[in-house]
DNA sequence: GCCCAGGGGGCTC
DNA sequence: GAGCCCCATGGG
């Protein structure tokens, strides 16, 4: 398939996905910093645990990297419990308020005035911090230009036939990069769509597929449990 | 009671 | 470098 067909398929999937589901307003957080305290949170968790988490940390006044870098760690336990994992969690957290703050005196702006490949790779090394993580935080905190790609991602469009399903997260995301144009508010938007299929019919134990808006151009024949 | 959720790291081979 | 296992809570 040429590449110029790929990006019209890529963008007509986009136009039902955004009829069916709507605009997602993602990240739903009010600040660049609860976006990336969301980030580390979320991770393999469903948003609405993490919701719990973030709501005690801003109870307690400690949605702030100055703040979260100087708390106990045992109190950051405490307070994000709800997210599950705490113990692993509080200790991410720790290093990525360590790193804004060590490496940026705690200034967001500061921190995404660097250039996209460098501080992209300065998040990796951070310890905690994965490809998801790093993109979710650059393109949702940083509204760079940069295609977030989840299991979601993977799994549906291997099954439209685009990717294969184990296809590695940097060849995903160059793909998608490669063939849609390069627009935050497009990678912002897509990604969320994304996971709102994903979450909505590609999960649980009564797979919907029958209602899900891609099942005419998935190419799996018989049964669709797993769109 | 059981399964799954908006990942990532460490260990083993 | 691929394949496992672990992390832990809460909703359906």
């Amino acid at each position: 398939m040429d590449s110029e067909k790929i990006a019209d398929q890529l963008l007509e999937i986009y136009g039902l996905l955004f009829e069916k589901f709507g605009d997602q307003h993602w990240w739903p957080a009010k600040t660049q910093f609860e976006v990336i305290v969301g980030a580390v949170l979320t991770q393999f968790i469903s948003w609405s645990n993490v919701v719990k988490a973030i709501d005690n940390l801003k109870k307690s006044n400690l949605l702030d990297a100055g703040k979260l870098y100087e708390c106990d760690i045992e109190i950051i336990k405490e307070l994000i419990k709800p997210a599950g994992f705490f113990n692993r969690k509080a200790v991410i957290l720790k290093s990525v308020v360590a790193f804004v703050v060590e490496e940026f005196e705690g200034n967001l702006d500061k921190m995404f005035k660097t250039p996209l490949g460098v501080l992209r790779e300065m998040l990796l090394k951070v310890r905690g911090i994965g490809p998801e993580t790093a993109d979710s935080i650059l393109l949702y905190a940083g509204y760079k230009k940069i295609f977030v790609v989840d299991a979601y991602t993977v799994r549906i469009f291997s099954r439209l036939g685009f990717i294969k399903n184990d296809e590695k997260y940097h060849d995903v995301q160059a793909f998608f990069m490669k063939h849609l144009p390069e627009e935050v508010d497009l990678y912002n938007q897509f990604h969320a769509l994304i996971v709102k299929l994903g979450s909505d019919c590609c999960s649980g134990k009564k797979p919907k597929c029958a209602s899900c808006v891609l099942k005419s151009r998935c190419n799996e024949t018989g049964s669709h449990n797993e769109c």
